[in-house]
DNA sequence: CTTAGCACTCGGGACCTATGAGTGCCAAGG
DNA sequence: CCTTGGCACTCATAGGTCCCGAGTGCTAAG
């Protein structure tokens, strides 16, 4: 039912909105790619392909624009992945190596993904609860406080303040620190939580009450608190696109952790490119944007998810390329440290 | 040259063009403030308030707005700082004291101040050559690569891997940690770059290479790369206002973060608020906002800056009011830890 | 199935006008 | 000298009209 012409013409009229912000009519259509037929044959494509939801026309005497479907069909079967250049290949990968932290290299893959894309980047740290636990410090604040500080392999490092129940000698501190080293030290942070009971035994009494429950219950907090750590860059891309809806919705939801972890989506197989196209996507007010998202990680390990954002007319190719080379070298980074 | 009842008049017109975003006329001014003199007296007086640059009409027919200059004089002599009702004072103070650790303050704080003035807020972390050392950790990644923690009094953690010369053991890596904590322990980091050369000393020729040359360097980098976090939030309710420059350039301005510091401005005395309005701002692309700023932490000892970004047309004693407030109850919470 | 021809639609720009808020100025009054 | 009512003037904005042209759908012929 729609056959091979018809399918181009769709391409066709993807790209040249894309690129335009206009409606595109059948006559620009044949000028510009050369299709060897008259505007009046594409025309009977259009009404065909209007009639099946792909495109649709602002108003009567417009062109015509692609629907969510339309983008869907061109995602799908109509485009491939556009590899970036050899210079944004090396580009990248010289950018990443220069991060001498975590938080550099989030914040470094958020500028990239900006830059590389000109929308809007959200990348999200690497989950903790996936995580093995690489070392914990306690630092004495005072006799009843102190300081938990979380190392994680993927280089976390989470922090949070502990009230004790009972004052605590350094000699204490020191030899219940040795313990939760020995003990949690390797295993992934989503096994820890059961195995703190075990380490109750290992404790001698007098200290029990202030380690055992603590630091259960202060595991299991920070993990949770933490969980879902993720940042975004590059609204200042948003302002050139103007929304349907006002880009203020948009901004209010790209500042809400929560909406900003819904919308990576949730989990499809890793090393996918996920790309979400204007109402697919659930989050409220984001129904006029599209999201191209991907896990990154190791291939047997994925550590957590990045994307990006923007108008549902954008370039799929080009964008989803940018994300799935990000994503690698991001991967590759980790690894290394 | 300016009697009372022409400033009277400024005060009024700063007021009504804030509250409602239009110019206003001689007319609307003596119904909505009881003046008991006529429209013409007014205008007579706006006319000289004009000529000296204190207010302008967009064009000929219009009522007035105020300059910069307009409301440079409104901030300076005319209003006073609004204290924060009851309820907003508990509110800030519950809020607060929930965080759990340096990041949640921070966070929170820039949503208080988002939350509050409706407007773009920025925080500052406590500076860390200010901040003195609480403890370091040294965690071995693999032989020749060590994770470096440091951990202030002020609740900062930063983290940076370290490539080593030589390959190194555990036992030293302890006695290093051990070493290097008495010494540096307390102090403040802006002292602790010098003492590194004494702490060669103290250290076994063995371990020397590895330990002095690194940790100097290490430090000092960590220090100065970190030194200037800063965040900022609310972007959403710049696209309320409009901006004449285009929002574009005002978000593109704050995803910069040495613009950001640019922002909070020079050294200022602590505990005094500062506004900065219009183009007194020397951001490019922030010329027609304002900025009300001021430090934070105790009084002996200030921390960082925060403060809040808008329209010129803002709400200044308000604001005025908010940012103090929060300013006061960060260094309190701070100060506890 | 394709194509040329043709009538039709309708958004957007150009142009005009009416409206009214707001002004500056002046002359008279306190 | 300050204040005030009166008055002519300005000009941005909103609404109305007109026209143009891109783009369409339909039909009939190739």
């Amino acid at each position: 039912m729609l056959d091979d012409r018809k399918l181009t013409v769709l391409r066709a009229i993807v790209e040249d909105y894309v690129s335009t912000t206009e409606p595109v009519g059948s006559k620009s259509l044949v000028d510009r790619h050369h299709f060897d037929v008259s505007p009046a044959t594409i025309r009977n494509d259009m009404a065909v392909l209007e009639e099946q939801g792909f495109i649709a026309q602002p108003h009567t005497s417009a062109g015509r624009i692609p629907t969510d479907k339309g983008y869907r069909l061109f995602v799908d079967r109509l485009s491939s992945v556009k590899p970036l250049s050899a210079a944004e290949r090396r580009a990248i990968e010289t950018f990443l190596a220069g991060a001498y932290n975590l938080d550099d290299v989030v914040m470094r893959t958020v500028r990239l993904l900006v830059q590389l894309t000109r929308q809007v980047a959200v990348v999200q740290y690497p989950s903790l609860t996936r995580s093995a636990i690489r070392h914990i410090e306690l630092v004495p604040l005072t006799p009843q406080k102190l300081l938990l500080v979380l190392i994680t392999d993927t280089g976390r490092v989470e922090q949070c303040t502990v009230d004790l129940p009972d004052p605590w000698d350094d000699a204490s501190v020191s030899h219940v620190r040795a313990v939760v080293n020995t003990c949690l030290g390797g295993h992934k942070l989503s096994d820890a939580a059961a195995m703190v009971s075990d380490l109750a035994e290992r404790i001698p009494a007098g200290e029990r009450t202030n380690a055992n429950a603590v630091l259960a219950v202060l595991l299991a907090s920070l993990v949770e608190r933490n969980e879902e750590k993720i940042v975004f860059g590059g609204a200042a891309n948003l302002a050139a696109h103007d929304f349907s809806k006002g880009l203020r919705e948009v901004l209010e939801a790209l500042e809400e952790q929560v909406v900003l972890m819904r919308l990576l989506g949730e989990a499809t197989e890793p090393a996918i490119l996920t790309v979400r196209i204007g109402a697919e996507n659930e989050v409220a007010g984001l129904q006029s944007t599209s999201v191209v998202s991907t896990w990154y990680g190791n291939a047997d390990q994925p550590l957590a998810k990045l994307g990006v954002l923007g108008p549902t007319r954008m370039d799929y190719p080009g964008t989803m390329g940018a994300v799935g080379a990000v994503a690698r070298y991001v991967g590759q980074i980790l690894a290394e440290s």
